[in-house]
RNA sequence: GCGGAAUUGGUGAAGUGGUUAACACGGCGGAUUGUGGUUCCGUUAUGCAUCGGUUCGAUCCCGAUAUUCCGCC
């Protein structure tokens, strides 16, 4: 079956709601970890589980290159290849086209994405067809449309540009997507420019999708930028369905999104920071690796999961330092409950009507460090 | 005891009679938003064993001293 998405309240524009999936039912907000190569790096599905995560990420251009979707496929799909029986989500390969693409103008054409393979380097080619074939293969619940996300900053003619094409994309996409079982996002492009944002929307939810994501965001643009980006989309999606920013795990920029509406995030932040040794507190980010930690024998937070229960930030410190790969494990425990944790405290103010208040409450204790 | 060689930062070291002493590791700090697992950036010797001398100018040339290493008795 494909996701339902359940409204269940709204404290301004925030919203509290239930995602209900093949592989569970799981309240909105919600915060997505990212395991690109159908891992979340370094953790189990059992760690991750404990940290009450539900959906995860996974990459279709890198699965396409390693271990190939047929592989994939014949394993049973993605959950049973990864051993993880929780929602999985799986990315275009849209963000590819930003990070990978070299020549924009050349290596992007009307027909698809000109790639060279970061593995060996051979010739590859992405169109939003082959995108929504492979995310077949791979069985995941949620599968997003092929698209460009536009770099910032950017010129009018180029986002408008890239911006119509990505709907075209959207919609050659929807037409191949045959999955009973899996789901389809669309994704609003628009770069900087509202009116494209605006239309963006517009055209995206009248070829009709089961969620909305708003993409280009978190691409080097500042916040204000961003939380515009995010305004001028939003208004457009319909209410009853899922909203999704893409990229985006700053934990101030979280609680903007939800503010604003947005139902579902992921982000390699917390995974990616924990790896070079930095931690979310509710006092601020923290380098571990500072030699202020070095007799540090307290938790890097008051926190309820793995890492804080067990280690010391002098023990953790000493991981990094000496290049133990446990080191960057525990701390993405620490990172994704942490996230995750920032979203159930605003579930729980949504459906209290404060959101705002804690809010405001978080962002003052996150800076005030 | 005699002869020879060496001595540059926390470490391994490059180097020159003339502004700021290469590079690497380490240390310290920062970055990171649809992945960068070992990544990227910044910073880190007011000083070249010590004391004298030559010189306009010495880490570099000369002498003494100290230490280390290698030979010979």
């Amino acid at each position: 079956m494909k996701i339902k998405y359940e409204l269940l309240k709204n404290d301004g524009k925030a919203r509290f709601g239930k995602l209900i999936t093949n592989h569970g039912t799981f309240e909105t907000p919600m915060f997505m970890p990212v395991g690109t190569l159908a891992n979340v790096k370094m953790l189990t599905p059992e760690e991750l589980k404990e940290a009450h995560s539900a959906v995860i990420l996974s990459n279709t251009y890198h699965l396409w290159l390693r271990p190939g979707e047929d592989i994939v496929a014949k394993a049973g799909g993605l959950h049973k290849f990864m051993n993880y029986d929780g929602p999985i989500l799986t990315d275009s390969g849209g963000f590819q086209v930003f990070s990978l693409a070299k020549n924009k103008e050349k290596d992007i054409t009307e027909e698809g994405v000109y790639f060279k393979s970061h593995i060996d380097g051979r010739p590859l080619f992405l169109t939003p067809e082959k995108s929504i074939e492979i995310q077949n293969k791979l069985d995941s619940d949620i599968a997003m449309s092929f698209d460009e996300c536009i770099p910032y900053p950017v010129s009018y003619e180029y986002a408008k540009k890239s911006t119509e094409r990505t709907l075209r994309w959207a919609k050659r996409g929807k037409m191949v997507f045959n999955n009973e079982n899996q789901s389809l996002f669309g994704i609003v492009q628009g770069g900087e420019y509202s009116d494209l944002r605006k239309k963006s929307a517009i055209e995206t939810v009248k070829l009709g999708f089961d969620g909305y994501s708003i993409g280009g965001t978190s691409v080097g643009e500042d916040k204000e930028t961003m939380y515009k980006m995010i305004d001028d989309a939003i208004e457009y999606l319909p209410l009853d369905r899922p909203r999704y920013l893409m990229g985006v795990g700053d934990p101030i920029d979280l609680l903007e999104g939800i503010e604003r509406g947005v139902d579902m995030f992921d982000c390699v932040l917390p995974t990616r920071l924990a790896r070079h040794a930095n931690a979310f507190t509710y006092h601020g980010k923290i380098n571990l690796r500072n030699a202020k930690y070095k007799e540090d024998f307290t938790p890097i937070d008051e926190c309820d999961c793995y890492t804080c229960k067990y280690y010391t930030k002098a023990y953790l410190r000493h991981l990094f330092v000496a290049n133990e790969g446990l080191g960057g494990r525990l701390l993405s425990i620490h990172n994704i409950r942490f996230l995750i944790r920032m979203m159930e405290n605003a579930r729980e103010a949504i459906k209290e009507d404060r959101f705002l208040e804690y809010k405001e409450d978080f962002i003052k204790k996150y800076l005030d460090f």
